[in-house]
DNA sequence: CTGGAATGAATGAATATTCATTCTGTGGCG
DNA sequence: CGCCACAGAATGAATATTCATTCATTCCAG
């Protein structure tokens, strides 16, 4: 029975090898470098805050030295803007694609509930920290814009939903924004080590979500 | 019909003037420099985050000088724990009493979800500062120590109810953090502008949440 | 007058960022 | 094979800010 960890093991939330270097860095490099870097600030600014995180520290937990960053990154500000619009721009390819725009809505919203849960469980600290960041005021343009790539796919479902009167009378925004704190709530319950996840849970979670907004 | 804001009409987060100066702080004063501090510092931290807030913006702000604040609080740690403990404290009274401990489940289920409307939309910005701030480092005891009891209520309720076979076969913790969520997502739906809040949603937030959890 | 309250410039500790210097690996050449 | 430039990568001490906190001074109510 597959199940995910709740504890301190080393958690999968770093930046995959292939990541391209996102487009104008050192080209001639070879080291995981950069990913180290993001790694580090990603565990940092979950754990202590991006203002409350000094770079040198970044550094430190990298395993680099301060100036090292700076090859990398334009300043602090850049490197929680890439490592925020790198893991929504994951979660955002990872929920939304051609084929699930095509289902009936129930299949949809039970995709959307597993591929969510996948993304979370298995990038749990990318996870917390987009929730984390999603507000700040240091996120760039290009942030923005993953966030809204994000919002208008659930607005637009909830939209339709209500439409076809399959989910309750209620405003789309106010049912989607429900669902997504449902989904926190049984996050959090896992992260704060109060429960271990199991797929079972989570399609139990699927079921009370969906409790939630049907008509 | 009543309504709640959602737009920047000043809302009424301001700690009121009869706050007992928390214990020890300068006694003969009359003024209301306090709760001025507080209450800049509230809308502050909201909005820029506890490190991403200077004492000295907090002072402007408040329309006080910098070192006044110092009258008044020990340090930065102090003046944020002053306001996360303060506000903890009104909402585990609100949320708490001898009455609601002896009622029958969903009714509690009912007043709880009420009281907690009322706080939440009543002094939005406290309630957001709550929620984001219950995770932070500096928190000290006396402030987790609020958090604790606000759970431990929380996690009995449910653990009552589970028991009594009212909710879901589900670990309470989950339920408990789910519901939370859940009402976080329609407070937001609101802050965001998205919604304007209604009794009436509110009250169909609560059929929501209940649908969620009951068995 | 006087004592507590308030002030805000000054202090010293952090902290983001820079940049002169060192390192490293690659390729040419004797 | 060994040696030698050389370029890009990496370093980390130094710089320039920013910021929490202090405290000598001023204000003001009684």
């Amino acid at each position: 029975m597959l199940k995910f960890e709740s504890d301190n093991k080393p958690k999968d939330d770093s930046v995959p090898a292939s990541v391209p270097t996102d487009d104008d860095e050192p080209v001639g490099h070879r080291g995981d470098k950069r990913e180290r870097i993001l790694d580090a600030a990603l565990e940092l600014f979950n754990d202590r805050g991006f203002h409350g995180t000094p770079m040198p520290l970044v550094a430190e937990q990298a395993g680099v030295a301060a100036g090292t960053i700076y090859r990398y990154f334009e300043s602090k500000e850049a490197l929680v803007n890439a490592l925020f619009h790198y893991w929504y721009s994951v979660l955002n390819r990872d929920l939304f694609d051609e084929d699930w725009a095509q289902r009936p809505l129930r299949e949809r919203f039970h995709l959307h509930w597993e591929r969510l849960a996948n993304f979370a469980f298995t990038h749990p600290r990318a996870y917390a920290f987009l929730n984390l960041h999603f507000h700040s005021t240091y996120l760039d343009d290009e942030s923005r814009a993953e966030i809204m790539r994000h919002w208008e796919r659930g607005e637009a479902f909830f939209a339709e939903a209500s439409e076809q009167q399959v989910t309750k009378n209620l405003p789309p925004e106010m049912l989607m924004l429900m669902i997504d704190g449902l989904f926190t709530g049984m996050f959090r319950s896992h992260v704060l080590g109060m429960v271990e996840m199991t797929p079972e849970l989570i399609r139990a979670g699927e079921e009370c979500a969906w409790a939630t907004v049907r008509r």
